[in-house]
DNA sequence: GAGTACAGCGCGGACTACTT
DNA sequence: AAGTAGTCCGCGCTGTACTC
């Protein structure tokens, strides 16, 4: 994507980063739309989303449409917004590719802001739905000293940021010696050689130096030959060591299958929402299926489990109908969330 | 046979249009 | 004007043909 340059200096930007930061399904600060957005950065009150806490009252009850009413509001629709979950914290910061599905996964899986603050590209690519382009722009914008000043003096202004927890299942469970190696992305060494060379020795440290013998005993020639070459580059020794590091210091360690049957009925499925649904709101149905293990999409292709259409439904039902998915209406969606347990 | 390169697909994210 | 459904594009993943 090509983004204006402008950076720091670029007042649309700015202004941009603060609405999205203070965005109902960010931050959610009441109050805070374009009008105020636009004056507060002008009249050079705020020019980062920490400026937004340390704002008094007299800054702002002289603003145009600001009297004493609506600047009390605003004032504690901010104060209001300093327990944030983590998921909503990354989202809202705002980081280039990282929506709310993958500030969840962000959040799910490596459960502290700190760890997703240091994580490294590579450790990142672990998460599900994150390839290393992504990785590399969470890495990056963590990496920028003023995006790491901003989320310093929020911290100081008092945001506690919740859910910090330990790390998730889902990473825990995707993380092997031989999955490592593979995506150390040695020439030659795809997932088969990578597992031999797991099993082989058991360790990167062991793999590192291993003599000539011992690898040709895991790998043919060609093979053997590559990894040692590969390993005879101080940086790619470092690379490794470093990623390895960060893995052990998350609290990881090396499982040797990497399947998990998660327990909820959904799991694994993906539904997809379409119509309005009238009598529960988009978002509670989607927390409903994702409560129950169901991932929720938004188009239907061959692989969607279900769809549940709601009146005025288009081009999605009508896909659903020619795929020959299994369609519920609203009611039907309503019994079978009860039927799970779950009342509306 | 194993690794690689390539293509197609599904989904998330961002944008647009429509409804109220 | 705000909120929501629909559309479009690009990234990551998977499956397949190709190569060594």
């Amino acid at each position: 994507a090509t983004r204006c340059t402008g950076g720091l200096y670029c007042k649309a930007q700015r202004k941009q980063t603060l609405l999205h930061f203070a965005g109902r399904r960010a931050m959610d600060i009441e109050g805070l739309g374009d009008k105020s957005v636009e004056q507060l950065v002008d009249e050079g009150l705020v020019s980062s989303p920490a400026d937004l806490y340390a704002l008094k009252f007299d800054d702002i009850v002289d603003l145009e449409g600001f009297a004493e009413l609506s600047s009390n509001k605003l004032l504690s629709a901010i104060e209001d917004s300093k327990q944030p979950s983590l998921a909503r914290f990354i989202y809202a910061l705002g980081i280039p590719d990282v929506g709310e599905e993958t500030a969840k996964v962000l959040a799910r899986s490596l459960g502290s802001l700190e760890r997703v603050q240091q994580a490294l590209p590579q450790v990142l690519t672990y998460l599900p739905d994150v390839g290393l382009e992504v990785a590399h722009e969470i890495h990056s914008f963590f990496e920028d000293a003023h995006n790491q000043q901003v989320i310093e003096e929020l911290l100081k202004h008092g945001l506690q940021i919740q859910d910090q927890g330990e790390l998730g299942a889902e990473f825990s469970a995707s993380t092997t010696l031989g999955g490592f190696l593979d995506k150390l992305h040695i020439p030659s060494v795809g997932p088969g050689g990578a597992q031999k060379l797991a099993d082989k020795f058991g360790s990167l440290e062991a793999v590192m130096n291993a003599d000539w013998l011992d690898m040709r005993q895991a790998l043919p020639e060609k093979q053997a030959n590559s990894v040692r070459e590969f390993f005879a580059v101080e940086e790619n020794r470092q690379r490794s060591l470093t990623a390895e590091a960060q893995l052990a210091d998350f609290g990881m360690h090396w499982q040797s299958e990497k399947k998990v049957v998660e327990g909820l009925p959904l799991a694994g499925q993906t539904w997809v929402l379409t119509g309005s649904l009238e009598l529960m709101s988009r978002d509670i149905a989607k927390d409903k299926l994702e409560s129950l293990g169901a991932k929720v999409a938004g188009s239907v292709s061959a692989k969607t489990h279900c769809v549940v259409a709601g009146p005025g439904a288009g081009s999605k039902l009508t896909k659903a109908n020619e795929l020959g998915l299994k369609v519920l209406d609203e009611e039907a969606f309503v019994v079978f969330l009860s039927k799970h347990g779950i009342t509306v």
